[in-house]
RNA sequence: GCUGUUUACCG
């Protein structure tokens, strides 16, 4: 038994995936019970490789074994599930597992951390709604929007050209007080003005940010440099850039 | 016990 999760684990870690299915499957033939953390471990493994669909099923196998024993399956392994999807251009199977089993199954309980990577997912597939939807829900599952909360759904707002939104909501988290905006949540709305050339708007929020005490990164600079570049405004280029290496 | 999961620019 102890053997078959030595395989298991040696195969996936040289990546013969293929190998360790057939390993995996003779196993569950011979009715063997695979280890917890051997199952977490090949959910990784198989994401990783991209094979959603055995990673799937081993992760709803887990969520019934929790679910018989009162426990609930390591939020880390299906998150990272979730943002492999995400970042491989599978957003649609990555919200119908979260909706279809992790919403639903008390084996699963989501956190922040999931929330705001299915955000992101509905944000980079154009549908900030859906997003702000979960956002407003979230609570009902015990969860709280953090300041990356924010951030993903400010930059999706910004990526559809809403930056008023999007600054409607850096001022919503200043109202909030818990935490404040940082250097990510300016970034992400000086680029969404940016963006629809409104360079005005962008560096009064820039000069903003530096007056609450937020230093701009080189990732800042960048979006305003662009900003001024496309728009053809040289010398304003050229006083950023001052002041970026002062 | 430790490690491992999420957010910003251009390309």
């Amino acid at each position: 038994e102890s053997t078959f999760d030595l395989l298991l684990r040696s195969l996936c870690r040289v990546n013969l995936l293929d190998f360790a299915k057939k390993v995996y499957d003779y196993m569950k033939a011979d009715r063997i019970i695979p280890d917890k953390s051997l199952l977490d471990y090949l959910v990784s493994s198989f994401s990783n490789g991209g094979r959603f669909r055995i990673a799937e099923e081993i992760l709803i196998e887990r969520a019934e074994m929790c679910n018989l024993k009162d426990e609930t399956v390591s939020p880390f392994v299906y998150n990272k599930f979730l943002s492999l999807l995400i970042s491989r251009n599978q957003v649609d199977k990555a919200v119908e597992f979260f909706r279809g089993h992790i919403l639903k199954s008390r084996g699963f309980r989501p956190d922040n951390f999931t929330f705001n990577i299915v955000m992101r997912g509905m944000c980079v597939a154009g549908n900030v709604e859906k997003a702000y939807e979960l956002f407003n829900v979230m609570r009902s599952f015990g969860c709280h929007p953090d300041l990356v909360t924010y951030n993903t759904l400010i930059n999706g707002f910004c990526r559809v050209g809403n930056a008023n939104k999007a600054q409607e909501l850096l001022r919503e988290i200043q109202l909030k007080c818990v935490y404040s905006p940082d250097v990510v949540t300016y970034t992400s709305v000086i680029s969404g003005y940016c963006k629809l050339g409104k360079m005005e708007a962008a560096g009064t929020l820039f000069q903003e940010m530096i007056d609450c005490g937020i230093r701009p990164n080189l990732l800042s600079f960048n979006v305003l440099i662009d900003g001024f570049g496309k728009r053809g405004e040289i010398n304003s280029v050229l006083k950023i850039y001052e002041r970026m290496v002062s």
